[in-house]
This record gives C-alpha cells, sequence and structure tokens, in this order.
DNA sequence: CTGAAAGCGCTTACAG
DNA sequence: CTGAAAGCGCTTACAG
C-alpha cells in the first residue's frame, strides 16, 4: 500500500507535493521504465499491468509523467512562443493583434501544441528576458521592428523562427503583406476622388517615439517595415496623382491607438490649408481620427474623407463606416504558425510570403 | 578555442544545436556551477572571470542556461496556465474572453511570467491531454463547466488552481461576478418599462448542448454556475413582476456566437404571441437578436426591447446602443491571475471574490 | 572565489 | 515483456 506522502500536510487541493514516476514504481514494484511505458507506449507491456500501474499511479495521486521532466528529456517543450513587442496584456486591445493570435492559436491548436505568449514589453526584467526564459519549441515574433534589441535575443536562442510583417532577415522565415500595394490604392482611391491636400497619421517611426510631426528624415528612419511600406504605397500614389508629398504633414503616434489618432488629427485639422483627406496606418488610428472630425463639426465625408489600414471588423460599424484596407489578419497568423510548425518538424517552411491586401471602400470616403 | 560544433552544418540560423553549459565551461576551463554562477550570482564569482566567460558564449553561441534544463531544476515552469473549455482560436473570437485574457496577461506580465494558454477543446490528442502535458506552475480556468472532465484533469495535477466563474468547488481559489444581480436588474428594468411577454436567449446548458426550446428540466440540469445564475435572476424579477417563468420561452445555443443569437430570436420571434423583449445571457448573443429583429423588419426598442449581458465594447456602438449587463472583464482576470500567482508564492489567495455587475441602459429597450 | 557531486523527473536505446 | 543505466541541461548546498 505504502503511505501517501501527501497525507501528512493536509492543506488545500493543489499544494501537496507531487508523486513520482519513481514512487509509482516503487509502489508496484517494477522499473521507472515500466511506469514510463505505460504511459508513452502501451504496446510495450502486458495490459494487466498496465492496469496495475495506473492504480498505483491513482492511490498516489500521480496524474502522469511531469511535463518539465519529459520536456527536458524529450527537447521539446510543446508549446509554441508569440513575442509582442509591447506589453502582452496591450495585444489583447489591438483587434488586429486578436485577429492574428487567433490564427496562431489555431494552427498551435492543430498540432497539439499550446500558445506561449511571451513578456517582450518593458517589464520588471530586463530586455529580453522573457525571450531567453521561454519554455518553447520556437517563436513567432510579431509586431517586432527589425531594429529591436528583442530580434537579437530571439535569434540568439537559436531556435526556429518566424518573423511577422518583417521580410528583413533574409535567412530567416517570415510573413507578412503586401502593405505597399494596399496604401498606394488607397491613397489612389482618394486621388481619384479629387483630393489634393492629405494628410497622414502614422506608428511610430523608431524605438524612441516621439509624438508630433515627422520630417523628412524622420520618416526615412522608420525601422518597421511594414510603416515604412505603407507610407511609401501613399507617397507614391500621392506624387502619381500630381501633389506634392513634401506638402503632405505626417503625423507620428506612439502609440497605435484610437486616443493617439485622435491627437494627431486634432493637430492636423488645425493645419492651413485644411487637409481634405487623412490617410491613416492603422483601423485604430483612424477611430480616433474619425472622433476629432465629429469634435470639430466636420463630416464624414462632407468635410473629410478618412482610410484606415486593417479592416478590424469594428470598421464596417463605425458611422459611416470606414474606407480602410483589408488585410488577412487570422490567415496571416494561421500561416505564420504552420511555418514555425513546419520547421519545428523538420520540413520546408516554404519560401517568405507576401498575402495580399485590398482596398475596401465604405462611407468614409468622397469627392472633397 | 575550440571548434564551434556548429560549423559544419551551416543551415538557416535557428536550426543548430544550441551549445551548453557544459560546454562553455570547458571552453573557459571552469566548472559548470561557476558558469551557472556567470548567469545567475554574478557576486560569486570575479567580474574578469564573468565577463571571459560571456566572450567564451557568445564565441560558441550561447544564450544562456536552457530554460527546459533550469525549470526542472527549479522546478518552476515560469509561466501560468490559461484554460478554455472550447477550442483556443474561439477564444479570441470572443471580446468578453479576450478582455478576460487581457488582465491575466498583466498579472502575469507583473509577476515575470510568461501565459501559456492551454488548449483544452477537442483536439487532435484526447480529453485533457493539454492539461496534462502542459509546461506551468498553475492554472486559471475559465468558460468550464464544473462538470466538465477537464476540471478533473486541472485538479489531479495538483497545481495551485483559479477557477473562474465557478465557485462550485469549495477547496479551490474561485473568483467570478454578481449574475443574479446583474441579471434580475436587467429583468426589473424590463418589466418596470411594462414588459410582460419575455423570451430569453441562453448558453448551452449541458456539456451535450441542443439547440433549441429547453424545457423546465433542461433548464435546471445546467452545470454552469454562471448560467444557472443568470436564468435564476431573469426568473426572480420575471416573477416578481407578476408573469408566469413558465411562459418564458428559453432557448439554449450551442455556442456563444451572433449567429447563433440570430436563430434563436428568428424562432422566438415567430411564436404567438411575439415576445416584446428578448433577454439574453450575453452581448453576442444579443447582437444577433438585433440582426434577427431587423431581419423581420422589428424596430428596436419600439417593437422589440433587447437586453444583454457583459457590455463588450461594442456594446456602446451598435445602433441602437445596447442595454447590457456591465461586468468587470479585465479587472477578473487580473484577479484570477493574482490569486494564482499569491498562490504560487505561498500567499493566501484571499477569499473567493464576487465582483459587482451593473445595468447599463442604453437605446434597445423602452415601453413596449 | 571556485569545484565536485547530487539530483530535478523523465525517456530511450539496449540487453536480457 | 521488463529492467539497469545513461543522460537531457541545469542549480544548489556544501566543502575547500
Amino acid at each position: 500500500m505504502g503511505v501517501n506522502p501527501e497525507s501528512k500536510k493536509s492543506k488545500k487541493v493543489g499544494s501537496g507535493r507531487r508523486a513520482t514516476l519513481k514512487e509509482v514504481a516503487a509502489e508496484v514494484g517494477v522499473s521507472v521504465a515500466t511506469v514510463s511505458n505505460a504511459y508513452n507506449r502501451p504496446d510495450q507491456l502486458s495490459e494487466e499491468l498496465r492496469v496495475r500501474i495506473f492504480e498505483a499511479a491513482k492511490r498516489l495521486g500521480y496524474s502522469g509523467p511531469d511535463p518539465l521532466g519529459r520536456s527536458l528529456r524529450k527537447r521539446r517543450a510543446g508549446a509554441i512562443g508569440v513575442l509582442y513587442a509591447d506589453r502582452l496584456s496591450y495585444a489583447f486591445t489591438d483587434p488586429a493583434a486578436v485577429m492574428f493570435l487567433e490564427g496562431v492559436s489555431f494552427a498551435a491548436e492543430e498540432a497539439g501544441l499550446g500558445l506561449f505568449l511571451v513578456p517582450g514589453g518593458s517589464g520588471t526584467s530586463g530586455v529580453g528576458e522573457g525571450v531567453l526564459s521561454a519554455s518553447v519549441d520556437g517563436f513567432v515574433v510579431y509586431c517586432v521592428s527589425a531594429a529591436d534589441p528583442l530580434i537579437g535575443a530571439v535569434i540568439e536562442r537559436r531556435l526556429p523562427v518566424v518573423l511577422v510583417d518583417d521580410p528583413s532577415r533574409e535567412s530567416v522565415t517570415s510573413i507578412g503583406i503586401d502593405d505597399e500595394g494596399g496604401a498606394s490604392a488607397a491613397a489612389e482611391h482618394l486621388a481619384g476622388l479629387g483630393h489634393r491636400s492629405f494628410a497622414v497619421v502614422s506608428f511610430k517611426l523608431t524605438l524612441e517615439p516621439d509624438r508630433g510631426l515627422a520630417d523628412h528624415a524622420r520618416q526615412e528612419s522608420a525601422n518597421n517595415e511594414d510603416t515604412r511600406s505603407r507610407l511609401r504605397g501613399y507617397k507614391t500614389a500621392i506624387e502619381a496623382a500630381g501633389a506634392s508629398w513634401e506638402d503632405v504633414p505626417v503625423y507620428e503616434c506612439p502609440e497605435n491607438t484610437p486616443e493617439e489618432g485622435k491627437a494627431a488629427a486634432e493637430v492636423l485639422l488645425g493645419r492651413e490649408p485644411r487637409p481634405t483627406a487623412i490617410l491613416t496606418l492603422s483601423d485604430q488610428l483612424a477611430f480616433g481620427v474619425m472622433e476629432a472630425a465629429r469634435g470639430l463639426g466636420l463630416s464624414i465625408p462632407g468635410d473629410l474623407s478618412i482610410v484606415g489600414f486593417d479592416d478590424v471588423s469594428e470598421a464596417a460599424r463605425t458611422t459611416p463606416p470606414l474606407t480602410t484596407v483589408y488585410q488577412p489578419h487570422v490567415e496571416k497568423g494561421l500561416k505564420a504558425g504552420r511555418k514555425l510548425i513546419a520547421q519545428l518538424e523538420g520540413e520546408d517552411p516554404g519560401e517568405p510570403e507576401l498575402l495580399p491586401t485590398r482596398l475596401v471602400v465604405r462611407g468614409s470616403t468622397a469627392s472633397p
């Protein structure tokens, strides 16, 4: 029978010391290998013995091999890590990030893996601490600028990696979207409606973000590939329409939130001449722009046309509905996850992929 | 100098075999203990030696102690597990779940822990497989019915646990909200407006969900504590208003989605007498009800009053805005996470807590 | 300031 | 069908 080592300290469930494989083996009078086999290779022992082992396990409160021991031995953590540059909790605040995670989690589930959300941002510990200490088999790196030291930490770990929205490292698998194409389609659309006076609301441009108008040099220094591409798309289309990019104010927001977008728009709409169209780098920013316009008594799209980027589900439900650039967030996450899993299984992750974007014209844009 | 063992197979970054503590020790000519100390207890060795060790580590491509080995030795996974009953990917689809996760992730970040999302649902592997194999230090259990075998798997693991929205296990820490109070406030509100003809759109009632009207017996058999409480709240207030609960059709939806809510409403609104008010168990369901009403040409709230539950951010932005019961999703997640972390640190997780709910009256309710 | 030794809990050839 | 042994990579008293 053996005395249950837990009976002494009978605190709440969960606080007791777990039994181990070794203890179960001792209880049954077999070797640890046999107990291990009972769980992992049922064909390696008689059914009768297997049942006896499970009974003993139950008696001792043993719930199967400890994942920690097993992982070390098998050199497999059983989880894929998702690295997000900002605070983890902030990721759940951004609908685009949430959809992306939905896709990744789908891929993880397919493969029977867990999803480990790695604290990347400025937590209590140093930069990259989370990356260095996460028990994962690989990383999906999302929303992390190529210049961020976090990327260095990830590379150092020498685990399989998929970089999302950042094709800058040739040697690393990546997946992204056609940022430039989407952006230029949006700007072309506005130009086609007759707009010539534009303004842009942008993400942060460097690791040390500013809040305010960004001059040409600063725009050029943008170190997020998607930010660069979207700005380039806007620029190309605006110049093709015969307007000067030099005259287009680009406002940098340190964070991708409606609040920041609102603050940006309030500045941009106070300038002379007042822009007739505002292009943003995300729906989140565009929502803030809409709010600012309402606050100033401007009608959309009568006085001001607005376009977003992302086609988050809410974009279809604002008043008026937002014209924006669709990108397949869930699919991007799914494919990123699958590319990582392919690497884990020694398969070819495939070429860097660029998923298509598409302009979705709704009610927030019209002739000036 | 020593030959870098990786130089032979020069495939993509990430595919190389990692160096180990032992190899670094050999390279420098010190013991593994000293190398370990270099990373974990800088005061235990001379600065000069420490630098030499880091240089050697860099040379060999060693990025610091492997989390797997460290976790096993320290008996700490460095992550808190979140268990969700359905498919993981589905959690990201439900705005209430996303806010909850935001809160949990905030708590995890505070404590320098990762967030491990455990596949609970019907993946490729057996029930509880994800739970049994997750390398975590404890579980936050969300949206899992007390009757679900997953709970059994969690308990078996003998790790610290926090049960969310399910106070049924006395011995386990839990946190929830005042479901009944919120629900009865909502029904009272409708009764106060003069409604006497109600219908209810409910979550699934058992582990084997039905789609359709649920008779009294089935309502009673509901095994989710929050579902039971909300139904009880509706019932109490409706009966207090002098109406008969027997006459109130309760439609069970197998999933908490707008689509299901719509299907439910289409049936309920086809009945005679047509209800003048529909109470739902969530905003997600309520959104579907709104859609169904629109589809049938019914005006809200003129022909039909609708109330939701959750006060998801979208609830304020529908047309008309949704009257609903607010609950503090993020705070619930935050507190659940902190209670778990308190247990991990041997502190008192505190009493089971019941967070307050509050009726938020918006435009979707009016006199019949 | 540094090292030898034990051990965290497990799995996997291999031998019988 | 079962077991003895090695070892996954690390940390931690402990001794010097």
